[in-house]
DNA sequence: CTGTGTGCAAAGCTTTTGCACTACT
DNA sequence: AGTAGTGCAAAAGCTTTGCACACAG
């Protein structure tokens, strides 16, 4: 079953040579559904959340299960692959551009895109709490549709 | 059984008043339980969640259930009576200061505090895509702490 | 008595956990 | 054989939905 999932990758074309590398480089073991999700991942969509990945890769047959790909897909994020996006509590949106950059959020349709490099910039560093260092800063425009229905 | 709930409510102090008052200023009908609510989300705690405001609320004795917390949490942020802070995709913060002002998440602690006024400025306006309109901007700084166990 | 509004049990999600299995040493 | 690593079914957890009940007109 590994063979025929590994056949079915090897096959194909030089982006998932580039795919297996970049998992190695990253210091993640390049499996079969790994290489999969990794494909789903750095496809065309910018921006791409775990039920997403989940349909992708079962497009054709059922090879890769859910628990599989969440589990990837945070172990990409631990191993710096891709970034997580939190911008709606029901769900994580995966970035494969890694490099800091902002966002903004449609919370009518639900719409992730990045905003323009130098368009947005943020001053000043705040007083962290004793014994932390700093991780990370996220900061989300969020936009809604004109013509929205009134909030009663 | 509502009139024992109203009766401890009517019973206590001004601060119910003042929340009740409060509902109705946005538009709230203030029954039992939001009044309960309510009381748990404007008390000392600055940030607080779903299931801490659920905690709260059913300490003495159950009289709130879990989806009406929910809601009833989710009908305050939806007339800015608090805001919403999403930082972890598995915990919605309730904030019950609404002016603008940004936060510092620890991922280790799940704690979330605010950045003090004016240590953090976000400059420029970035291009927002067609017919939509500014709802606002989150900033999240976040933090882990030091001598946290190294990344394999 | 009718219609609007409210609260909650049950259902529906997304995500994590624990275990069987694999594949190297 | 032993050990580390991998994948997934089942469990857990958070949130929403649909319906029964309460209340005002």
């Amino acid at each position: 079953m590994y063979n025929l999932l590994m056949d079915q990758i090897v096959k194909s074309s030089f982006e998932q040579v580039d795919i297996a590398a970049l998992l190695r480089r990253h210091g993640i073991n390049p499996t079969a559904q790994r290489l999969i999700i990794g494909r789903a991942v750095f496809s065309s969509f910018q921006h791409i959340s775990a039920d997403q990945v989940l349909k992708m890769v079962n497009e054709e047959r059922n090879c890769v299960s859910k628990a599989t790909v969440y589990n990837t897909l945070n172990l990409f994020a631990q191993h710096k692959l891709v970034h997580e996006v939190i911008v709606d509590p029901s769900k994580v949106f995966y970035d494969s551009n890694t490099s800091p950059h902002h966002h903004i959020y449609n919370e009518d349709t639900g719409e992730l895109i990045d905003v323009g490099e130098g368009e947005l910039e943020v001053i000043g560093i705040p007083n962290l709490p004793e014994n932390t260092v700093a991780a990370g800063i996220d900061v989300i425009v969020r936009v809604t549709n004109r013509n929205r229905p009134i909030l009663n």
